[in-house]
RNA sequence: GCCCAGGUGGCGGAACUGGUAGACGCGCUGGACUUAGGAUCCAGUGCCUUUGGCGUGGAGGUUCGAGUCCUCUCCUGGGCACCA
């Protein structure tokens, strides 16, 4: 008998894959499509486990879907822009390129080592030019249609990254690479797609989604953050200018006694004559700044504010009331305006309490409704008082009848806000696509034209110095104006790596065309995703830029669709240490220790045994051995049976078969039945390698000898069991299916059909309950009346011994499952 | 504070629409084989005061019957956070 020698079957069919190119796919109109996609590596040179999580799920959908007869894509490629290798490259004064490219390679091998059934021909490497020259084709694009655009603001700024970061890349305050330094906040002219306009469009899409995770799309709602409102203009005396506010309590509107200002709000400026008033509220809005940069994330500051000396006019009911500035008011939700009704609202509660200004009560609780605690504001909904002619109505109703009355009388109405943000993409960094405009000092800002495309990022050793070494490069920077030429500047910012990761997939759908962003024709082929495998971290920043792009891509006419994925399953992280594993904090468990001790078949396994894939993982590697166990055992009972099941035929029904036969056959189809739903409903790999795994127990116990049709039975157990191990451990599949049928590629059968009459069982054990409690089982054929199951329920011994002194008031029967005796004292 | 998940043996985890809690694996205990084993095989393994009792974070409830449904509560993880 030969030993399992798992380094030898992993080389030797990793290599008959490759010359077979079994995994090269083209669109053909015979088979339906499955386009299966796992999130885009980072090439930081080494997988670790949470990858290997991830690329073994994938596969293995990829796998049974082939099986099933689907054309299975099945692409992989690198994000290969990006902060480590500029870092790396800056640290030994090299070429990011070289970094990016040794890394790449090295995965591939890993990749490679794993055995997972990638299309290479299509692989994509974002840091190429015929890549990211679509990127700057997009943003041409993006530009003339007015999405793309520049504009000064307050952003998140990252010390060590030495660039700016978009929301999505803080977390709790600090950067998301660098746990240890906290965000803080600059002013910087910076370019904008306009994600915020599409808003509401995202919203809607979201109920398209209906195959992925309910907690992806609660995410993706509160992010995106919609509030139905109204906007009321509020006039200022002595001016004909106004101010507008946004709330969503606008029954609450005679209430008002004062409003806030966001102290860096616009109108400052224009409104406040007085200029010492105007230079101390300057100085206060820098203050608030510095605060909210020191600050940490989830504190909240004492409430501090000062009147601007502005007078406002509300126009419900003519008050005058006093503008303030405060250092809660945000300047970029809403319209960074408030009107304070300090009776019903905590905050403006708090800062009247501290400035002594009015406090009005409007709204009182409805009958029945509890008055709010001494010291609060009343923050409820209710019935209106004190507010004119609107007094008596509920909340509710007074919110809709005071905005028809705004919208009559011109001054505002029903509105909504979301709290998403403009996308912004410049960063201050090297490694990424430049983005392709020109300043000139007579035409402005010229965009590259088209055929000038791609600008191409300078091939070059970097070092470190202060700023972005792209601003440095004199080559790069120096160029002439495309409109009047004259001498003009490059921008020197690149783009945001989630552009890259933005589109990759539909570039997988033909990696080489160098006419066009996409193929129109594979891309509607194989688009949309069917299956997206990826982190849980991805939930809002790269999941929602996915859609965004898809969208606008369709916008310029180059797809059809609006959701780039059907199904997506998001994966729990990979826990080690009580941290995320990741590079940055060093905790990484790299597979190939485990590939060269075990084996890629075993380690795969082992990742999909561990846990359902949604859930996060802590890293513990003392099961492996477990999976080692169980693909020697797989190994060496089917090579102790090969004599005999290898020139067997398949068992008939005309055959009789013993006992023990039976039950044989009636394992094997019970399993192909619960691998097949574990795997295609839920993904729960983890029950269906178990499931395998009692298929083996059973085939251990089953005496071949003694059996006259163990040929057969077996061979239909221990191929079956070879196929559908084949989407988990591929190698030590395909080895042992050539050598029981003497064929290659596993891969290319068809996945394992059951019957339902041979997985039914034919006796069954029912359960004696006495009032709710296990007492007894007796065991019935299958079919059995329900009156012959209650007599043989009643006499048997040990539930009858029950009964003695006592009455049985009630029978329950549920039919294959139990009997429960409902019984009492006599 | 708000919104999501989730709490089951020593551990990872099973349990479909309420119906034998703990599948499968790890670990542990005992045995067999062996010069030896951290290899392999066999048996056992929720807890306890064991003709029985108790057990799915805790307290109630619905039900013949609850890990599963309802109410309250505690804990853990994740997301958002002065969002007007």
């Amino acid at each position: 008998m030969k030993k399992y020698d798992f380094k030898s079957i992993e080389e030797k069919w990793q290599k008959k894959w490759d010359e077979a190119g079994s995994y090269n796919v083209t669109e053909r109109a015979d088979k339906p499509k499955f386009y299966c996609l796992e999130m885009l590596p980072y090439p930081s040179g080494h997988l670790h486990m949470g990858h290997t999580r991830n690329y073994s799920i994938g596969d293995a959908i990829c796998r049974f879907k082939r099986m099933h007869g689907y054309n299975v894509l099945h692409p992989i490629g690198f994000d290969s822009f990006g902060l480590p290798a500029e870092n790396a490259a800056l640290e030994n004064n090299s070429n990011p390129k070289e970094w990016t490219f040794k890394n790449i390679d090295t995965m591939r091998g890993q990749f490679r080592r794993l055995g997972v059934s990638y299309d290479w021909n299509r692989e994509v490497i974002t840091c190429k030019p015929e890549y990211y020259k679509w990127n700057q084709w997009f943003f041409l694009k993006m530009l003339e249609k007015g999405i793309a655009y520049r504009k000064k603001g307050s952003l998140n700024w990252c010390d060590k990254c030495n660039t700016v970061l978009a929301n999505e890349q803080v977390e709790n305050g600090f950067c998301w690479r660098h746990n240890d330094t906290p965000v803080i906040q600059k002013e910087l002219v910076q370019w904008y797609f306009r994600y915020s306009d599409f808003a509401e469009e995202l919203l809607q899409g979201i109920d398209t989604l209906e195959e992925w995770p309910e907690r992806v799309v609660t995410m993706q709602r509160n992010w995106i953050g919609k509030s139905t409102g109204s906007t009321v203009k509020f006039k200022i005396k002595g001016s004909d200018k106004n101010l507008a506010i946004f709330t969503t309590r606008i029954d609450t509107i005679f209430g008002v006694t004062f409003m806030t200002l966001a102290p860096d709000h616009p109108m400052i400026d224009e409104l406040v004559t007085d200029n010492t008033k105007l230079a101390e509220i300057k100085k206060f809005a820098n203050k608030v700044r510095e605060q909210n940069a020191k600050k940490a994330y989830d504190e909240e500051l004492e409430k501090e504010g000062m009147p601007t000396g502005i007078t406002a006019i509300n126009p419900f009911d003519g008050t005058e009331i006093p503008v303030w500035v405060g250092n809660f008011v945000l300047m970029d939700y809403g319209t960074g305006a408030v009107m304070a009704v300090p009776g019903h609202d905590q905050r403006d509660y708090e800062f009247a309490v501290k400035y002594g200004l009015d406090i009005k009560t409007v709204i009182v609780p409805a009958k029945g409704g509890t008055q709010s605690e001494e010291g609060k504001a009343y923050t409820e909904k209710g019935v209106l008082v004190n507010s004119g002619q609107f007094d008596g109505l509920s909340s509710y109703d007074a919110i809709d009848a005071m905005n028809k009355f705004a919208e009559q009388k011109g001054f505002g109405g029903a509105s909504v806000d979301y709290k998403l943000k403009d996308w912004c993409l410049s960063r201050q960094r090297f490694w990424g696509t430049p983005i392709p405009v020109i300043y000139c000092d007579d035409c402005g800002t010229v965009p590259v034209p088209e055929k000038d495309l791609p600008v191409l990022l300078p091939d070059v050793n970097i070092s470190r110095q202060e700023g972005n070494p792209l601003a440095s490069i004199k080559e790069f920077v120096e160029t002439a104006c495309p409109k009047c030429g004259k001498k003009a500047k490059r921008e020197t910012d690149t783009m945001d790596t989630f552009i890259d990761s933005s589109w990759y997939q539909l570039r997988y759908c033909d990696a080489k065309i160098s006419e066009a962003m996409i193929n129109r024709d594979a891309v509607n082929y194989w688009s949309p995703v069917d299956l997206y495998v990826g982190g849980i971290e991805h939930a809002v920043g790269h999941l929602m830029y996915f859609r965004w792009f898809y969208r606008r891509l369709r916008d310029l006419g180059l797809l059809d669709g609006d959701e780039p994925v059907k199904r997506l399953m998001t994966q729990g992280m990979v826990i080690k240490d009580g941290a995320k594993m990741s590079k940055s904090k060093g905790n990484v468990v790299d597979p190939n220790d485990m590939i060269n001790k075990y084996g890629a078949d075993t380690t795969r396994l082992f990742s999909l045994f561990a846990s359902p894939p949604e859930k996060d993982l802590e890293w513990n590697e003392a099961g492996v051995e477990g999976l080692y166990r169980f693909a020697h055992r797989v190994w060496n009972t089917i090579s102790a049976h090969l004599d005999i099941i290898k020139d067997a035929q398949m068992p008939d029904a005309k055959t009789e078969l013993t006992e023990a036969e039976q039950q044989i056959r009636r394992k094997t189809h019970q399993t192909i039945k619960k691998v097949t739903s574990d795997v295609e409903e839920r993904m729960h790999f983890n029950t269906a390698i178990a499931a395998i795994m009692e298929l083996l127990n059973e085939v251990s116990g089953f005496d071949s000898g003694k059996n006259p049709n163990a040929g057969p039975v077996l061979r239909e157990a221990l191929l079956n069991m070879v196929m559908m191990l084949a989407i988990f451990a591929p190698h030590i599949s395909e080895e042992l299916f050539s050598m029981i049928t003497g064929e290659e590629f596993v891969i290319d059968r068809k996945w394992p059909e059951w019957d339902d009459k041979i997985a039914a069982e034919n006796k069954l054990t029912i359960v004696i309950q006495i009032n709710g409690k296990l007492r007894s089982q007796i065991e019935i054929n299958v079919g059995e009346d329900k009156d012959t199951v209650l007599k043989m329920a009643r006499n048997d011994e040990k539930a009858s011994s029950y009964f003695e002194g006592f009455e049985i008031v009630k029978e329950i029967y549920v039919p294959n499952k139990l009997v429960n005796f409902v019984i009492k004292q006599k």
